[in-house]
Formats: structure tokens, sequence, C-alpha cells
DNA sequence: CGGGATCCGTGACGATACTG
DNA sequence: CAGTATCGTCACGGATCCCG
């Protein structure tokens, strides 16, 4: 996914959400609501492959909804979490939840 | 796009939006809140075919976003509008516009 | 451990021509 | 006018292997 300044402010958000495993790490992320590592990640989900997985960081990261920490001791370690301004995106997203769930779309 | 009737609810909602040419509809017809004709949604946005605007028409119509109705005259005429559930997604939407403004995605 | 490099299949999107 | 039918392209996602 390439950067897109669109000039419509819906479809901008869509096009940084959009990406197959976005929401699921999104999830992830906010639910654990601390630092989770990378390998943790691919623990939570197994069917994502590390070449996916890392793009689809990279391109979150670059959006600035999460926060990506490296520490290079001898056995690496890289941690990511939502920045604030992904957090603050829970709002919509509740509601397009909600709104799922009302209209018979979802069991959850 | 399959119908996705995925565990997630969130990812069920950008499932239907995603499409290239869906906001843009939906846009179109949210403003004229009236029924609008085919060549009219053609006109409003001129770089998209026939078949991909008719192909997105079907799916909105297909997850209940939007209505369609055939009057078959003798000059063949088709208006669409959103359903009542499709114009209840007017509120998360609005959200995601506010916060691509406020984190300076958008001029808008 | 946390990646990057390479190769590849598939499906969204599109151009164009035709039709009831 | 409001669509189908056909064909082509391209980029997303994935499998696999290699690296510091």
């Amino acid at each position: 996914m390439p950067v897109q300044r669109n000039e419509c402010p819906v479809e901008a958000v869509m096009s940084m959400l959009s990406g197959k495993w976005k929401i699921p790490i999104y999830r992830c992320l906010y639910k654990n609501n601390r630092p989770v590592r990378y390998s943790e990640l691919q623990r939570h989900m197994p069917d994502i492959s590390k070449k996916i997985l890392t793009e689809q960081l990279r391109e979150l990261e670059r959006d600035g909804i999460i926060e990506r920490k490296s520490y290079p001791e001898p056995r690496p370690r890289v941690e990511y979490m939502l920045t604030s301004s992904g957090r603050s995106m829970i709002g919509f997203l509740d509601m397009m939840s909600d709104w799922s769930v009302q209209h018979g779309w979802i069991n959850k």
C-alpha cells in the first residue's frame, strides 16, 4: 500500500487500515495495551508469514498508528505498540463494530 | 468482493466498504439524499467504467447499503438510494473523517 | 530473533465492444 | 439508458530461502 494522501478523509483512513492483517494487529496491540514483541504477534496470528507481518507493521508505523522500538541486545528484541494517535482510532472502530452487530452481520 | 461474514465485526464493515468507488458512490447518494440515476452517478464520477460502476452498485445492494429501483419505461431508468441501514453508517464515517483531519492527513 | 530477497498466483480494476 | 461479455494488467498477499 502506497501512502495515499487522498482528497477524501474517509478514504485516507480506510487506506491506512486496508491490508489483510492490520485490524488483527491493531486488536492485539489494543487489547494487550503494552509493548508487544514481534514473535508474540506471530504467535497470535499463526497464519501470517514474516514478510507480510513485517510489511503491514512498516505501513502502520509509517502512518503513525504504531511505534517500533528495537533493543539491539545479544538476543535481538523488537517491540510494537499503538501510538496515542493509533489508540484514538478506537472511537470509530467501536462504532463500526456496533453497527455491524446491530445490522446482523456478526455474532460477537 | 465476496460476501465476507467475517468473525470480526470491524473487518466485516471494512469489507463492505472496500472497493475503489464505494465511498464516492456513498457520498454522492448521501449528499443528494434522493434517488439518483445510474447516468447521474456516471457523470459524478467520470473516471469509472460501466462494468465497475455496476459491480460496486451490486455489492452495495447485496450488503443492504443501497437500494435499486428499476422503471422499465420506453426509456429505461434505474435509480439508486441509500437504505436506512446505509444512512446510519454516517456515524462512524463522520468520525473517521474527523480523525483524518485532526491527525493532519487531509486538508478538507 | 527479526527480518530481507525472490518468485509466483490470484483477484480487483479497467478498456473496449456489444446488447435489450 | 443501463447494463453484459471479454480480455488484459498489476499489486496484494503468500511460500520459501537466506542473513546479521
